[in-house]
DNA sequence: CGGTTGAATTGGTATAGCCCACCTTCTTCA
DNA sequence: TGAAGAAGGTGGGCTATACCAATTCAACCG
């Protein structure tokens, strides 16, 4: 269901009735009231309960909805905290009610090398793209950012609009992310990060390291963020796989 | 798809069919691979298409497959670094080749207080299970966590068991851990902190608070872990919402 | 009044078949 | 030789029907 792949999509008849639940869901429901069964909204709606079984398997999915059997549907508790997900730097921020930039863009292409080369699965004398900025919340430094991107990916007249989200260059150029790998450690300042960051020399800080993928597993993103520890905290939610998944 | 709820299930007619793709999955095929068909598929299982397409949703939900339209189903990269997801400390040790355990563990029932009360959302005045132990991998000092759970949950006569997991305990009493929110914060060891872990007093830390929901969003665990930075690090893997998961 | 039974209701799995959108490949024609 | 077009195969969406399994609840009986 809902393939990752394609921008555009067919018109799909059942997205009336995704949007009408999605609806009842903000605002006439609360958690754990009773949906009406999938035998009446297909009358209702004019679909077969099949299809009404395929919006509500992915609405379930989502998290929205959660089903018992011979009992019926329920709204789910909402996700309090929403997890940070794929979104980018500046999502993050807003999301936070903060106002996201840039200080200090530097950019060249130059030879992936050996990790970085690694962890693209390209050729370690393949041209990369290295961005490096701190980003700020508010103004303030929050983090100090090097991410690498395989050259072709970035046509090189562009490389001048860095002072806002890269993740969105890259979505108008169809490439979409859809999993990343991040290692997190707790470390402290050395003085020379201190001073780009404007922060305590020795103060508490986070190094996140990412590798970002598209749908087909190809690596599109290498990066490595060092975040301000006495600023910034990283919230995220986590979910289970699904039992059948293990086997 | 795949209720988590219920832990016993159907035979389910399709499960062999997905034994069978996991089978190729993870031996005779390759990533970009090309799967066979949906039809073909359907006739040599003697199954409708329907039945092999919900299969292949689902493998596809759990990223071990991607679908293109008018092309085929093909085999997707490996996830490299498994998501720590809901595991335990137990699980997460374990699965990094590690062996847990524990050290000074005390538990005691109190009343939750404002701030356990709300997280776990009862009375301030409800009784909690309040478990505080110092987690250990292969005997050396990692991490002190302290978990507060609605005390009817656990039974008085079992708090001695707690060298284990405490999540494999609530699991044979039918308690499935679905989803939990964290909130990381890059910090240092104050000196009792450093004590109790073994550590040097204002060395890096992680301090991770944690709510865990059921799959009803019933909050079953409160708690709060200080890692050691010099010894862990976070490895997770981020998913993107799906995209209808916006509208 | 309390426990048991059983029918009605609800979600879970499965079949067979239709048309559409998209991709690939081969054929045809300039 | 090369480009345009046609044909066939693939996944995507949908219908109509049937039976299974778990839950619910009212009727019944002790």
């Amino acid at each position: 269901m809902t393939a990752t792949g394609t921008p555009a999509r067919r018109p799909a008849k059942s997205e009336h009735l995704r949007r009408h639940l999605l609806g009842l869901l903000s605002t006439r429901l609360s958690p754990h009231d009773r949906l009406p069964t999938e035998r009446s909204l297909a009358e209702e709606f004019s679909l077969s309960r099949l299809t009404v079984r395929r919006v509500l398997d992915q609405l379930e999915q989502e998290g929205h909805v959660y089903r018992v059997q011979g009992s019926g549907t329920f709204v789910s508790e909402p996700r309090i905290a929403k997890s940070m997900e794929l979104t980018s730097f500046s999502e993050d921020m807003r999301s936070r009610g903060r106002r996201p930039g840039s200080l200090h863009v530097t950019s060249e292409r130059v030879p992936a090398g050996a990790e970085i080369g690694y962890a693209l699965r390209i050729s370690p004398s393949a041209e990369v793209l290295h961005v490096r900025r701190v980003r700020t919340a508010d103004d303030e430094p929050m983090c100090l950012e090097n991410s690498y991107f395989p050259s072709e990916l970035i046509p090189g007249d562009l490389v001048l609009t860095l002072h806002g989200s890269l993740y969105a260059e890259l979505a108008t150029r169809g490439i979409t992310l859809h999993r990343a790998e991040q290692t997190i450690r707790a470390t402290v300042l050395d003085p020379a990060d201190a001073e780009a960051l404007q922060a305590p020399p020795f103060s508490p800080a986070f190094l996140v390291q990412r590798t970002a993928y598209d749908a087909r597993g190809r690596a599109i993103e290498r990066g490595e963020s060092l975040y301000r520890g006495d600023r910034y905290f990283y919230q995220l939610t986590i979910y289970r796989d699904s039992p059948a998944a293990t086997s």
